[in-house]
This record gives structure tokens, C-alpha cells and sequence, in this order.
RNA sequence: GCGCCCGUAGCUCAGCUGGAUAGAGCGCUGCCCUCCGAAGGCAGAGGUCAGGGGUUCGAAUCCCUUCGGGCGCGCCA
């Protein structure tokens, strides 16, 4: 019998950290704070500090202005208080000690007690370096220390193809997931298929009829509460040619698990075309029908949750108030099953078990997510759309009580995208029964658009997608903007062999020869500072849950590199490709490259592609 | 009624988990190509970070509160 797969697991598609060690340098951020706190080390060893203050506080920071410097670090605001001195005096006595940094070219103390760096150039341009020789691969970390994430996301019920209220929780999941593969974590892409509900047998029938349909029967229109659209009709034919009539005589207990599986099997292949058209596949398909299901003759992974909690003493028999805000006709005070989430920051009791015995909406949830605690994950993630709101303190609190607290889950909630066409809310051609599908949207503007623009906000605040401006070539979208940095670094290595035509196929492979203290002007080395910044976004944007960032940091990026571009345009001496200067070119295509890699890496981390060049 | 999210320039939004004089795009004003690098760039104007309290060296960011807007509320799914 057809079921979707549970738990087939498969090598993570997009990437794995291979084994390596990291150059320390890779961050430079992280590499200045590492000798901030060396200094306040070495302050405590002479008995300035005292032993065992605490450093987590300190952090290293572009600052926003740039006549600071390069970074400023906060420590000696931070470490005052605890070592009883004056910020700025404890500032300046860090200061010292950093002055002293090979790194360091400038130490200042400033306003409360900020300690402004500015380094030296060849930092920086050894940054550069370093993203260059490093490529698709720069901005890498291990910060993740391998701890396994599961990350669930889309879960869209299969009752039909997805429509596009599904769309940002997908892209939105899937980005988080290679960033955090990216920074060091243990990913699991995970798909919640909700094959047990009601829903499913109302899909059963809908199919069901379908099959009928498919024989030869009259069917007429279909019953309001059944599923209308067209998608079904396969699936009343794949019965057909499977089963013949066999199933019309049988009354509906014998034949809806049959067409049930039918129908779900087909529906999540559906699906799976449509998250493969956005570039989507989960390595896990967990099925909620699997958690009802006796486990080996013994009890299901549902009724083995209930006793547990039982166990722990978070079940009792009680009523719930009526809900308020609501008129609720029908009413009325019944003794239930009910689990302590109050205990757990949530604003009521919920019931374990409906009035007739059946397991309640939650309860698959909660089993399921203890499930997830007992396969290893004690981080978990959780993408929801903004119907699901609501959700989020139960779900917290169920993790916490079946994992004992050892595990967190973070909710994240996708808010609600606003379809629009030049600025009015878009008409979308709608079969009957059909809502307007993924499928349509990307059809019509394709993947790159639809993830890069469902990125290029946070989560949690709506989103307008206009269809229009999407496919517009000009600055206002930011896709293109994007997309054509990266299309016109990879021109300007066109045009560089024309001049120079025996310039390795390998532009990285300049790295070692050329002379980037070449690089002097204001905006190349802005534009340094700018790729040297990279490993920074993608770190906190991982610890952060916050795939939007990289795509903020991207158009950045493209910012500078176009402004540098056109910056030749009046200044032909700042042009990338300088005829009599084969050396200078080099250097600067060496920036240009690492442009392009730190473009192609962070695009590849949006699951956005990096086109050679714009058609 | 309760919970969650949002409120930042005329409009659409960033703001790096508390840092210095709050940023970008669009729009507006003024500039920069007689196709060889303008699908672009530069400059300017534009703000009581919804209002009010608090926490501290320091708040758009954290807490309380008021006012606006969105989503949700069930033994449904």
C-alpha cells in the first residue's frame, strides 16, 4: 500500500561542511575580538582586571561612522563596572596593549569609553585574499559545532498542489537550512505530512468520486465540503487502472483507507513537483498517520506520549472555561483530558483527548515532537505561516515537557504575502476549485525572483511580492540589482582577456601573484571592507534565524561594486581593466573576484542563482 | 475579552539581539554619457524612530502603559 515514506533519509543535497580546519583570519571580526580579549587577558594577569571577569558581553563592531575607524570594540564599558574602574580609563589601558597589535595601525579612545580601531591595510586586504582563495566556501564556520537542527517546514496539508500561501514559509525554511548547514550545524530539512485528519478523508472522497468518475459513472457536480479542482481526476484514473470497479460495491470503511493512500501518495507528489520547481527537497517526509499507528505490535507513538506525560504528572481530568470574545452557540462545560501548558508559559490548559476518546488536534504534535527530541535533535525549528500565530506557546510548551527542558524550539512565523501587479492587488486566473498555486507564481516570474523577494524581508512583517516589478531590469528590484553584479563581474574577466589574453581561466588564481596594495583608492577598499564583512552576516544571521540579512547584505554588496563600476566611467584611471597596466588590472580583478564569490556564495545560501551573464 | 506580530523620511523598508551624528530604494530637486563601462552613478532636501513613563554610562532596540493597524482564538483543522 502507497504511503508517503517516513523518515527516508537521504545525503543533504545542497551542502555539507566537508572536514576542514578554518583559517582563523576567515572572520576578521571574530579574529580582533579574539585580541581585545587577549588584552583584557593580559590586564587581568597583571592584576588590573580581576580573575574571572566576565568577557561575553565584548563585542568588535564596524562602526557606523566611518571616521571611528574600522571597528570599535565596547569592552571597557562593558568590563567597568565589574573591575570598579572608569571606562575610559580601563579603554585606555586596552588601548595600550592593542596598539602594540601587528594588525593594528590606529588606537583611539572615544566618547564613553569606545576603543575605535583602524587597521592596517594589509588586514584587510588579507581578508580580501582569503575570501578570494577560499570562494564558495568563504564565510564558512564551525560555530555550529555540529549540533543537529531540525528544521520543519512547508507542511502544507495533501489535499492538493500548493498555493501561495505556502510560498514564503518554503523559501524561508530552506534558506535557514543551508545557512545553517553553512555555519557548522547538523540539518535536517523536515516535512510534517498531516496524512491523519479529517482532511485527508475528506480528500478520500473528493478522489473517491473522481474514481467514479473515471468508470463512467455520472458524478454531477461535486457536493459542497468535497474538494472540486481538476487535480483529482488522475487520481480517480490511477484507481481505475489499478482497482477496475472492485471498490464501487464496498462500503465506505473498506474502501476509504485504500483511496485514501492513493490520494495522499499522489497529492504529495504533487507537492514535491512544486517545491522542486523553487528548488526545494526535504530529506525527511514524516508522516502523522505513522504516530497513531501500533509500533511493533506495541503501543502507538501517541498513546507512549500520553503516558509519558501521565508519568510526569502533566495530565489531568478538568474543564476549560468557555472561550471568550466569541459567541459560541453550541457550548458547554466538559470533563477532559487536559495537559498543563500553563505550566510551560501558555495561556490555558489544552485537551489531550476529545470528549469521544480521539486524539486532539495537538496531541499528534506533541508526540511527533518528542519524536524529533528522541532521533537526537535538541534544536528545533519550526516554520509556520501567520495562521499559525497562535501556535506557538503550545508548541513551546510541549517541547518543553517532553524533553524535560533539554530541548528548544524556535517558532518561526512567516507573515502574510500581498500579491500585487504594478502596485494593485494581482487577479490571477483561478480554475474552479483551484486557489492560485506556487506553481502559477513561479511559472510566471520564475524560482529566482519568487525566493529572493520572499527573502528580502523579515519573517515576521508582511510582505508586498509585486509580479511586475520582479522582472523589471533596474535598480528598484533588487533581485536583478543582485543578479547583475554578479553577471557583470564575470563580463569584466570577459573583457579582461580580451586585453590580456593570457590570463589563467582561474581569475582566484591571480591571488597569489598579484599586488593588491594596488588597491588604494576610498572605494576599492570600501568595497574590501564590504566582502571582509561577509562571514560576519552570515554568522549572526544563522544564530539569529535570520536568512533576510544575507539577502540585505547582498544588495549591499552589488551596491558598492555598481557604484565603483560607474565611478569609471568619470574617472577612467579607477576603471577595472587599465590597458598599460597589467599589474594594477590584476589586483583589481582579484577584487572583482571577490565580488563574484562572495555574490555567487551568498546566492547560492538564498537557493537564488548567479547568472554569467543578464538575458 | 485574551494572545502574538507590526508602527522608523511623502511611499516601501533596513537598522548587525543595548552603542557614538538613525540608513537604503522609490518619489522630488540639481548634476554626470555626441553607442567604445548610463539596465548605471553623484549630490541635495526630507525624521519628535506612534505617544508617555521606566531600566543604565548609553534605548529605535529591553520593561510597563496608552493609541493605531494586522493575524489568531474552539474537543474545528
Amino acid at each position: 500500500m502507497t504511503r508517503p515514506p517516513n523518515c527516508v533519509r537521504r545525503p543533504p543535497r545542497r551542502y555539507r561542511r566537508p572536514n576542514s580546519c578554518f583559517m582563523a583570519a576567515e572572520n576578521i571580526f571574530a579574529e580582533i575580538l579574539d585580541r581585545v580579549r587577549r588584552a583584557s587577558d593580559a590586564l587581568v594577569t597583571a592584576g588590573d582586571l580581576p580573575a574571572g571577569i566576565d568577557q561575553s558581553r565584548v563585542t568588535v563592531e564596524p562602526p557606523r561612522d566611518p571616521t571611528h575607524g574600522d571597528m570599535a570594540t565596547n569592552a571597557a564599558m562593558v568590563l567597568a563596572k565589574d573591575a570598579g574602574k572608569k571606562p575610559r580609563e580601563l579603554a585606555a589601558a586596552i588601548a595600550a596593549k592593542l596598539g602594540a597589535d601587528p594588525l593594528v595601525d590606529k588606537v583611539e579612545v572615544a566618547g564613553p569609553g569606545f576603543i575605535n580601531l583602524t587597521l592596517k591595510p594589509v588586514a584587510w586586504l588579507d581578508a580580501l585574499r582569503t575570501a578570494v582563495r577560499r570562494g564558495g566556501r568563504y564565510g564558512e564556520s564551525d560555530i555550529g559545532r555540529n549540533a543537529p537542527v531540525n528544521v520543519e517546514y512547508v507542511s502544507a496539508n495533501p489535499t492538493g498542489p500548493m498555493h501561495i500561501g505556502h510560498c514564503r514559509g518554503a523559501v524561508f525554511g530552506d534558506a535557514l537550512a543551508n545557512l545553517l548547514a553553512f555555519t557548522g550545524f547538523e540539518v535536517a530539512r523536515e516535512y510534517y505530512v498531516n496524512d491523519a485528519g479529517a482532511q485527508v478523508d475528506v480528500l478520500a472522497r473528493s478522489a473517491f468520486l473522481r474514481y467514479r468518475e473515471a468508470l463512467g459513472q455520472e458524478i454531477g457536480d461535486i457536493p459542497e465540503g468535497l474538494y472540486p479542482g481538476d487535480y483529482l481526476k488522475p487520481v480517480g484514473v490511477a484507481l481505475a487502472a489499478q482497482y477496475g470497479d472492485t471498490l464501487c460495491g464496498q462500503p465506505e470503511p473498506l474502501w476509504l483507507p485504500v483511496v485514501r493512500a492513493k490520494a495522499v501518495a499522489m497529492m504529495m507528489a504533487l507537492i514535491r513537483e512544486d517545491l522542486a520547481a523553487l528548488g526545494i527537497d526535504h530529506e525527511v517526509f514524516f508522516s502523522e498517520r505513522s504516530l497513531h499507528e501500533p509500533r511493533n505490535g506495541g503501543p502507538s507513538r501517541i498513546a507512549e506520549t500520553i503516558a509519558f506525560l501521565e508519568s510526569k504528572g502533566l495530565l489531568y481530568r478538568g474543564t476549560l472555561p468557555p472561550p471568550k470574545g466569541k459567541v459560541m452557540e453550541d457550548w458547554e462545560p466538559r470533563e477532559l483530558l487536559l495537559f498543563r501548558a500553563t505550566e510551560f508559559g501558555d495561556d490555558v490548559d489544552r485537551p489531550v483527548l476529545k470528549s469521544d476518546g480521539s486524539p486532539a488536534y495537538i496531541t499528534p504534535d506533541i508526540a511527533y515532537h518528542r519524536d524529533k527530541f528522541e532521533r537526537g535533535f535538541a534544536n528545533m525549528i519550526d516554520v509556520l505561516g501567520a495562521d499559525h500565530a497562535g501556535y506557538v506557546k503550545r508548541l513551546n510548551a510541549a517541547v518543553q515537557a517532553v524533553s524535560d527542558g533539554k530541548a528548544t524550539l524556535d517558532v518561526k512565523v512567516c507573515q502574510l504575502v500581498r500579491f500585487l501587479r504594478e502596485g494593485q492587488p494581482a487577479k490571477m486566473s483561478k480554475r474552479a476549485g483551484e486557489l492560485v498555486t506556487v506553481r502559477q507564481v513561479v511559472d510566471e516570474v520564475g524560482s529566482d525572483a519568487v525566493r529572493f523577494m520572499m527573502l528580502f524581508r523579515k519573517n515576521d512583517a508582511v510582505l508586498d511580492f509585486d509580479l511586475a516589478k520582479v522582472i523589471e531590469q533596474s535598480r528598484d528590484n533588487p533581485v536583478f540589482y543582485v543578479q547583475y553584479g554578479h553577471a557583470r563581474g564575470k563580463s569584466v574577466f570577459r573583457n579582461a582577456r580580451t586585453v590580456f589574453p593570457d590570463l589563467p581561466e582561474e581569475i582566484a588564481s591571480l591571488t597569489d601573484v598579484a599586488d593588491l596594495g594596488q588597491l588604494t583608492d576610498a572605494a576599492e577598499l570600501g568595497l574590501v571592507r564590504r566582502i571582509a564583512l561577509y562571514p560576519r552576516v552570515v554568522e549572526s544571521a544563522s544564530l539569529a534565524h535570520e536568512p533576510h540579512r544575507i539577502a540585505f547584505y547582498l544588495f549591499d554588496l552589488a551596491s558598492d561594486f555598481h557604484a565603483l563600476w560607474t565611478l569609471g566611467n568619470a574617472t577612467p584611471h579607477l576603471r577595472f581593466i587599465i590597458q598599460d597596466d597589467r599589474q594594477r588590472t590584476v589586483a583589481r580583478l582579484v577584487l572583482v573576484q571577490g565580488v563574484v564569490a562572495v555574490l555567487a556564495s551568498g546566492l547560492a545560501l538564498l537557493g537564488v542563482g548567479a547568472p554569467d551573464e543578464m538575458r
